[in-house]
This record gives C-alpha cells, structure tokens and sequence, in this order.
RNA sequence: GCUCCCGUAGCUCAAUGGAUAGAGUAGGUCUCUUCUAAGGACUUGAUGUAGGUUCGAUUCCUACCGGGAGCACCA
C-alpha cells in the first residue's frame, strides 16, 4: 500500500512538472491525522494544490478521503473495504500473517547470551538471550535463515579461581569463592594462576577430572534455564577452541597489523588492546578473531550479529577494527549490538550469592507475584525487555511487570486471552462481508503488523513490535467496551471478525517475542 | 584526566529531520457492576543549559552541566 502511494505521488509531481526527488510517506502519530501521510506538500510548496488535485484525480479504490493538512501535509484516509479486505486477509494467512519474504535466502547468525561456565547464569544473561532470540525470531518472520548460536568461555581465569575453590571441597558458588580468595589471599592467587595453566595444557589429572565434571554440570544447568526460557541454540562455540586460531591469525600478522609492546602482541586502533599476553597466551580478543571463522565455517553468514553488553563496546569496536585488516570480509557482515543493563532497584541482594542475582531467583520473585505461575511470570520479563530500545539500561520493577493495567507482559496476554474467551462464547461465525458504517481504530491498526515486523528487523528494534502489540491491546479493550460483540445485532459478525484477526495478530506478535500466548488466564 | 553511551511529564518508556512531542503509571473529575472491572471518558503535566545548521531539530553539529560504562596483558 505504501509502495502503491509513493508511486501515486511520483507521477503526481511529474504531472505537475516536478521531478520527483526525496519524499516521505508514513503512518501519521494520530489517527486523526490519516492512515498514511506524506510531506510532498511542504517539499514542493507552491505546487501542493496541484499535487493535491492529482491524487484525487487518480484515486485508488482503497483511499476513500485525501487532505491538505498543517504545513503542507497531505493525509490520506483508508476506505473501510480496505479494512474489510484487510481482515479477510489476517483470517485467511492466520499463523502467516506478518511474515515477509523481503530477508529471503538471507542466512543470519545471532550470538547472544554467551555466558560463562563455572559462573552463575545471573540476571545479566537475561537480556541478550532474550533480545538475542527476538531478534533471531524476527529476522525469521522477514524470510530470513537464522542460526542462533552461544560462545562461552570455558578456560581463562574465572575457570581456574572455580576449580581452585571446588579443590578446597567448596560446593556451593565455587567461583564466588574462588573469585574472594584470588583476591585477599596471596597464596591461594598463586595456586590459581597455576591451575590456569594446568587447565590449558591438561597436565594434571586430578585436574582435569574437576574440570570437565564442572563444565558439565554447568552447562546442563544453563539448558534448563534456556528450556525455561524457550531459547534453542542450533550450535555452542567456546573459548577453548577458538583460542588456538585466534592465536594463530594473530601471529600471521605481527608487523603489518599487530606490533609487539612490553613482551605482549597489541593491535593500535582507536586504542591499543592486547591480543596476546606476555605469557603467550591468546586474549579474548584473539579469541573473537579466532570464533568469526569458525563460525563462518559452520555457516556461511550474510550477517553475524553478536548481541552483548554495553559495557564491552569500545573492546567491540576496536576488535572489529583489527578484524576489518586479518579477516576483512567477515568483518563486513559482523554486526556488534550493544544492549544496556538490567537493574533492579536499590537493596535487592541476593539471597545466595550476595552480589549477583540470578535468572533464577528473578523467576521465583516473579513467579509469587503471579501466583506461582511460570509462563505468566516469563512473559512478564521478557517483555520488560522487550518494551524499549536496546542499549539502554533497564530498571526492573517487579511490581509494574506484573502490572495488570497496561504496559506489561500480562496485559498482553490478558488481552489475548479474552479475545479467546470472546470466540469461544460466540454462537455467530464471524462474518467480515458486510463492513459497518464506521471504522475503529483497531481496524486502522491491525493491517500494519507485517510492517511492524519489518521495521523491526530492518533496525534492530524489537521493541518497535512490543510497543505496537500494547497500542492493540489497548485499542482492543476500547473497542470491547464501546461495542456489543456478541448481540443479535445483524453488524456483530463482522464486529467477531475483528476480534478474530486481533486474535491472531496477538498471537503472533507473542510469539515473535516469545511471550507465552495463554488460552485461557 | 581521556574515550564512548545516555539526559524527554512526579515515575517508567516512545517518537524513520515534520503537524498540537506520544503512551503507561501516579494525581484530579466522572462513568460502567459486562461477552474477563485485569474496563471506559475527560483532565493536570516534559525535550538539562547556551549557541549553530534547516522552511522545520527530541533527532544533526559545537560548548557546558548532570548520570552511567570503559580506559592494554581479566573475561
């Protein structure tokens, strides 16, 4: 539609002599404002009556009113057969309805939630798993192919401060443990930095017994909190076999690209990193060097997003600088995407571990504000996530993402839920033949779901989706209240047949952002 | 100190260089006892400061003020 309005306006102006440059049509804030609205009218002034006349001239059947407006706005109103075919059209695509070909045969990697094994999964990792997921779904519904894949660092430091502490006999958050004796205890740095070493070269058996035990228990316990969260990764890349290649890549190119300094091998960019230290052993920036072939090789990307946190910005952009000499053409197709922090508000400690709270705890505090029910308290996250752009932080109010009343998850899923329960009672078919007399606002939001989706793959901005689903919703609930939708009056099955494409954009709309759609509530 | 990110209503967030800066919550005034009141109507209220570019700036540029993150051998 909005393609066959641009071309409108394109002969318009060469109608009236113009040719035709830089123009925008967009959905206006208001609905008062139109459906569709372009500034051709401000961009050639002197010409907007004409231009205006044109339009009206050569009207398609699916535009029922056209307007001058403010500044030089012209609006253009949808005819309600528009909104009538356009019902026909979610009931008839259903489960489709929003999907686009437009990314097709387009292959995307998304790495996101990267978390560390030995550590505890905390609240930190919920934000690029989610996001991350989203994303990959949306890219999805745009006809992409997508991989989703998780890079965890399973040798370095944290590994050998846990496996030290599991050492000791200590059970319970072995790297919390681990973490507080590198610190304060001369000695025990010592014994740490050499079960580093041990757990690189694999020289000690006792070792290597913990550590691949405890690699193992951790990794299964991330599993169960990504089936918590309904994420599936298609492949796990980790550190321990992405090190050697970095490395290797690394030394290939010492002279033209990376210069020794102090001992270590350092990359001078926008400011200078160290991508081998002085023992010889592969940062993580060599590391990340290393992983984009791998994973290349394991799926020849078009794009390779990696979702991670703000704070290791400035390390992306300087790895990708480095990239962009050793491995140029990976570095064309890799995308950093930094997202913000997940707070909570001040004086919530964890109960366990005393300063990091984890997935799990935050589940559970959910959970008993929603009466113990999972799929409700999940969905609630997620879209606390969800609800705004990416990058910034985010205060987690537990209480408003419960919140019954709108902006939250479970106003969401209310909504939905009650558009079931509305069906379900229904004794009518529902019937979009015989459109009524005046359209509701929730007809001249409905269609616009493939177009959401699209924006926000096209920018990276799931939020884009949530927020829209919420507007819905809410215009939903007004269109409930106002209006009798199961009465004997001859207008309410096409009234159902609304509230059966709301039903279905609402489903999949959470489903592309992986909110549980609940039957019944 | 340097670099990057961010400053929008009391609070939490929106706004592809466009119209009267939108929502939700909180506050105020009403309304509905229903097919899910987990409603509905009206209302109060904001772009940190000072410049610049533009027909037009929350958006782009410069300086300042305020908050956060990062600043080579950790990940």
């Amino acid at each position: 539609m909005q393609e066959k309005i641009k071309n409108l306006i394109q002969e318009a102006l060469k109608s009236v002599g113009v040719e035709p440059g830089d123009f925008v049509v967009e959905h206006p804030t208001d609905l008062k404002m139109g459906d569709y609205s372009t500034n051709v009218g401000i961009k050639y002034k002197d010409k907007k009556e004409e231009i205006l006349r044109y339009i009206e001239v050569n009207l398609p059947e699916e535009i029922e009113k056209v307007e001058l407006a403010g500044p030089g706005f012209i609006n253009l109103y949808l005819s309600k057969d528009f909104f009538k075919r356009s019902l026909e059209l979610i009931t008839e695509q259903a489960q489709e309805f929003g999907k686009s070909t437009h990314a097709k045969g387009f292959k995307v990697m998304v790495e996101h939630t990267d978390p560390n094994p030995f550590k505890e999964f905390h609240i930190g990792h919920l934000m690029p798993n989610v996001i991350g997921s989203t994303l990959s779904r949306v890219f999805e519904w745009n006809g992409a192919e997508v991989k989703q894949v998780n890079y965890q660092g399973d040798v370095g430091l944290h590994v050998a401060k846990a496996v030290w502490a599991i050492k000791q006999g200590i059970k319970e958050h072995p790297y919390v443990a681990g973490n507080k004796s590198y610190e304060e205890n001369p000695e025990a740095k010592k014994e740490i930095e050499e079960i580093n070493k041990k757990i690189y070269d694999k020289s000690d058996q006792e070792i290597n017994k913990i550590y691949q035990e405890g690699r193992k228990t951790s990794l299964e316990s991330f599993e169960e909190i990504y089936k918590k969260l309904g994420t599936k990764f298609d492949n796990y890349f980790f550190e321990s076999e992405t090190g050697e290649l970095g490395k290797k890549i690394v030394e290939d190119n010492i002279g033209e690209v990376f210069e020794k300094s102090e001992g270590a091998i350092v990359f001078k960019g926008s400011h200078t990193r160290v991508f081998i230290n002085s023992l010889g052993l592969p940062t993580y920036e060599a590391k990340d060097l290393g992983n984009a072939k791998i994973k290349y090789e394991y799926y020849p990307y078009d794009l390779s997003v990696i979702v991670t946190g703000n704070e290791i910005r400035e390390y992306f952009k300087v790895v990708l600088e480095a990239m962009g000499k050793v491995l140029p053409d990976l570095a064309k197709l890799t995308k950093h995407l930094p997202h913000g922090m997940l707070r909570l508000p001040t004086g919530k400690m964890s109960s366990r571990t005393g300063d990091v709270i984890t997935a799990e705890e935050l589940i559970e505090d959910v959970k008993e504000n929603v009466k113990g029910d999972e799929q409700v308290a999940i969905g609630a996250i997620k879209y606390m996530i969800l609800r705004q752009a990416i990058g910034n932080d985010i205060v987690f109010d537990i209480e408003k993402s419960v919140s019954t009343e709108g902006d939250s998850g479970v106003y969401l899923q209310y909504a939905y839920a009650r558009s079931n329960s509305i069906l379900e009672k229904a004794d009518k078919e529902a019937d979009s033949s015989a459109p009524r007399e005046n359209t509701h606002e929730i007809e001249r939001l409905l269609y616009r779901f493939p177009e959401v989706v699209e924006r926000a793959g096209k920018e990276y901005a799931p939020h884009y989706i949530a927020t829209y689903l919420t507007e819905l919703a809410a215009s939903f609930n007004n269109f409930y209240a106002h209006e009798q939708i199961i009465s004997d009056d001859k207008e309410s099955p096409y009234r159902l047949a609304i509230v059966q494409a709301f039903n279905i954009v609402m489903q999949n709309g959470l489903d592309i952002l992986g909110i549980p759609a609940l039957e019944k509530m």
